[in-house]
DNA sequence: ATGAATAATGTAATAATATAACATTTACTT
DNA sequence: AAGTAAATGTTATATTATTACATTATTCAT
């Protein structure tokens, strides 16, 4: 799904050129290379970009992957809350795919009851080698 | 489940002191808090903890958990490879519960079908808040 | 429009987490 | 006992993230 054009425009300056450097990569990336990338735009120290990355995450543009201190930008118009996302990473080509159906969130909510916890956030990361990388 | 008291015999100095720290402690540790508990014992930096985890993360004794950059002991005898794991976390009291049952792991296979990917490794963490803290 | 409040930014310093590299010791196998 | 593999000790360094404080920009009620 494209995102809407119109995110952009009311994001600031920094956050706009934070999701920009996801969006141009073809995975995810570090806080400190997206820096790194942006080294030319102005950027001096890592806050530029823990900061927009913090807003970026609170507004669903963006997902961090726990297991790779990494982030990624979200490939659906934007992830509202109750949408449980899955993340299944190939080990071998680090392309993620971003997973997000009812199946998902109906299972963490199945996990939520059994664990008497009222959910705030879920985590759901998959490492495995994919079709292409299993073939070569 | 208790643990089988056997499984100490089997590790090593380092690794026993690491993963009775785990057990001793009510949460989840990092690695530098492990450390410090260790010091009194001779230990003096961070490598040997994390050596020792990585050795117990591979036999199964021990969990990371990714959105906390900690560690837990397995509360089953030995998580093996096959049986996907869910952590569900109070972000309050940060009591963990470690949920380990087939239906997690059919999910799991389920997920890695519909994204054509071997699965090696997963990684489910449900952050929220228990009953208990919920009642005060 | 103006001033107060809120949000965003700039910058330096430092904290927290994790690994590389290399020397030494211990345990296991034949 | 010699050879090999595994574990350990130790120093240094890499990587990831936050604290603290000063400044600038934006919003919004008056």
């Amino acid at each position: 799904m494209l995102q809407d054009p119109n995110i952009n425009s009311s994001l600031t300056k920094n956050q706009s050129l934070v999701l920009d450097s996801l969006n141009d990569a073809k995975g995810p990336l570090s806080a400190y290379s997206i820096l790194d990338k942006l080294r030319n735009k102005g950027f001096k120290a890592p806050l530029q970009v823990y900061r927009a990355l913090d807003k970026l995450t609170e507004f669903g543009f963006v997902h961090r992957l726990e297991s790779l201190n990494s982030f990624i930008a979200c490939k659906h118009a934007s992830c509202d809350d109750s949408a449980a996302t899955a993340f299944v990473i190939c080990d071998s080509c680090e392309v993620v795919q971003e997973m997000s159906d009812i199946s998902i969130s109906n299972f963490m909510a199945v996990l939520a009851n059994k664990a008497s916890v009222k959910p705030i956030k879920s985590n759901i990361e998959l490492h495995g080698i994919c079709n292409d990388c299993e073939k070569k």
